[in-house]
DNA sequence: TAGATTGTTAATCGATTAACAATC
DNA sequence: TAGATTGTTAATCGATTAACAATC
């Protein structure tokens, strides 16, 4: 099945799908129609039947969904069955939660090795990795395959950092730095942009209280 | 001037827009045409003009816009001239990341204190601020007129706590738990959900590579 | 079988883009 | 004034919702 261009908007909803599946799950519930998920998770049943039946018909007329099998599958659309090493750049405050992270090994994402400019942290350790000198990024990703590079260092030098990561051979780049890279177009760049998160909540803050 | 209703697609584009026009700002550029911000920022230029003319007539034909002005202007109505004070809940690794974030000063917001229920961590520095117990997160949530309440807690417990900020009184959340809280509709929240953004680059990668 | 619920087509709604008169 | 570019209306495109025949 190639690619059949499934928008953003069915794409961001995905993860919602896989989640409240997995409550459902421990739950113990074995069935569920798209009108009762509709009414958990929120989007129109209707919504929930188009978005499913972009991937496959995973229902089955009369009974719904079967929990357990439609969260395996979209887990493996989500390809959380994959498994991809990464690096992560900036082992600053936030470098350092997301490196202790645990939502990562559960998607296949295993961080292989931090690395920071700031001699003063260098050689330091961080559960099991020690901060490596981002010298050697380069040297580190091509000698160990690695796909993905986790950008938590400040705007200014980000986009250098971005360059050398593409350079070196990553496919994606989790992006905390809140600015928008520039890379050749078969890199995938996710951001999370918390400076754009709480303008947002303050621009709708403002809204609520006029 | 009511609200208008702007749509949240149009929302989510303004602090872009702020980040932009700051970046133009610190260069001396004086002024851009809605064609020549389109050429750097990724929007069409018909998006641009139909965006800013929700707010209000910035620009001036022939001429296109003030750069200081129109970030000024958009400051305002994202609400960055106000202040508001914030109590962050849970100063695990995330917590102290966002408590240490200094974009936060910049959008008006004041973390007054951080709150954790983990003894070992209760009456811990950092930076300025003392760890607080749970306990008295309403007592000086009322004291102290807090608008919002920052959740870095984990999925378990996150919904009682967002329930026990709402009775204190907080107008807002940013939210860094991943799930979806249930709040009275008064109340805004805004989610930072890590594992969303990291199952939506696990899927991009995967397509990537087909 | 009768009832329930999907998969899918058609209708609607909303957001984006194009076009151009107004005007600086 | 002539040229440039906005503000705004109209056209298009895409996403969501509604409807219903297929079918379990």
């Amino acid at each position: 099945m190639a690619n059949k261009n499934i928008s953003m908007a069915v794409i961001r909803r995905l993860p919602k799908y896989y989640r409240y599946l997995g409550d459902l799950l421990r739950k113990d519930i074995q069935r569920i129609s798209s009108k009762e998920l509709s009414d958990i998770i929120g989007f129109t049943a209707s919504q929930i039947r188009q978005d499913l039946n972009n991937f496959g018909g995973f229902g089955q007329q009369g009974y719904g969904y079967n929990i357990e099998d439609l969260h395996t599958e979209i887990g493996k659309i989500l390809g959380l069955d994959k498994s991809y090493s990464a690096v992560l750049i900036g082992a600053g405050n936030l470098g350092q939660a997301i490196a202790n992270y645990a939502g990562f090994r559960n998607a296949g994402f295993e961080i292989k090795a931090l690395f920071d400019a700031n001699p003063k942290v260098i050689g330091l350790k961080i559960r099991e990795f020690e901060i490596l000198d981002s010298d050697f990024i380069e040297e580190y990703i091509k000698e160990n395959n690695i796909d993905i590079g986790i950008l938590c260092v400040p705007k200014n030098g980000a986009q250098q950092l971005a360059d050398r990561l593409v350079n070196a051979g990553v496919k994606g780049i989790w992006n905390f730095a809140p600015l928008d890279l520039n890379v050749s177009k078969d890199v995938i760049v996710e951001n999370v942009n918390l400076t754009e998160s709480l303008f947002t909540l303050s621009y709708l803050m403002k809204e609520d209280l006029l």
